[in-house]
DNA sequence: GTCTATATCAGGATAGAC
DNA sequence: GTCTATCCTGATATAGAC
């Protein structure tokens, strides 16, 4: 079926979603209006509502797909055939996903209490996959005894709070390349788990 | 010199804070209204003037006081002796004062960016006083060689993050009290800085 | 020291013109 | 598909009564 000439449709819907996720990063989800986003976009904030029907929704769109291209990149990550080198790729795939888009990662953890209680719920579950993959590795490693672990699931909390926490100071064009934080950060990770 | 009989001032200031807090934390400072605060205290919205000036001193206050608190109590550890048994004690004492302040310390991590500049300024100031402390702690121990660490930067920020995500998951009364949390994180750190 | 009342402004969302 | 205009609500902050 032939598109309309000149409909821009499928380009300002992507459009006030980066707007949105720019500045919900920035300013904060509460802090931001539409009309800034709508300004941010070059369109009227009436327009917003095309594409959204609110505010909410703009917010809990971003945070969904945030998570379900988090989940869909792990799920195509290659199996590794030892929890150590699982575990190595995972710590990678961690920092290197959540650093090329460090603004849906800080909404993601950031925005969490604005959700209505419906879509955190939902979110949550999303997280709670994500967490899960990590705590199967620890686990398997564990059994295998090549990881030597009191607590799985605490080891699970704090490595993943560990490489996330790379967000909050790592730039571009900084002291290291991200290949030598990924480097360093896999040996810290490594000898945390007593492999 | 006598004090009023009747005034309620210095029971009202640091319940219109304590409230300021809770709020904050809950729902975030941009979400927050100062009839919330006002409300919750028992006043009217305009009573809270005779005690903030406005509503971006009252954030920057509880900030302050937060990091402040920290530095003193920080301070007043008893020095030990080995690089190790310093790391130990400012593991244990960065988890506990943490868990017993969380409100605080979600708001010092999460409402950086609703601070306006200068006094965004003087909290990144105080925090770095607080990561510069273990920064000390780490680089000794590497150069008395009971620690290998690749960067003693990294290892900083790999260790608070992962301390301080405690706050995340933890409640009084889950599977573990917050002495084995402790302990077991403890040791994971211990290893992570290779000692 | 606190309240009531209000000035002033900005927010989300909608209706209807073009 | 977008804009203009607007409704309604609720925000911060202040003035002045009690």
């Amino acid at each position: 079926m032939a598109r309309k000439k000149n409909s821009s449709a499928d380009v300002t819907g992507p459009r006030i979603r980066a707007a949105a996720l720019r500045l919900f990063a920035r300013h904060g989800y509460a802090a931001v209006s539409m009309r800034q986003i709508a300004t941010e976009v070059g369109v009227q904030a009436g327009t917003l509502y095309l594409y959204t029907p609110d505010k909410q929704s703009l917010l809990f769109d971003l945070m969904q797909q945030h998570m379900q291209d988090l989940l869909a990149e792990l799920a195509i990550l290659p199996p590794a055939t030892t929890p150590l080198a699982d575990l190595e790729n995972f710590t990678r795939f961690h920092i290197r996903f959540h650093q090329a888009r460090s603004d849906a990662v800080f909404i993601s953890y950031m925005e969490l209490r604005n959700l209505e209680p419906a879509n955190f719920d939902r979110i949550e579950a999303l997280r709670r996959d994500y967490e899960a993959h990590l705590v199967t590795i620890l686990a398997r490693g564990k059994a295998a005894h090549v990881f030597e672990l009191p607590d799985t699931k605490l080891a699970t909390f704090a490595v993943i709070a560990m490489l996330t926490g790379v967000n909050t100071w790592f730039r571009e064009g900084g002291r290291l390349s991200l290949d030598a934080v990924e480097e360093i950060y896999w040996q810290m990770v490594r000898k945390a788990v007593g492999a």
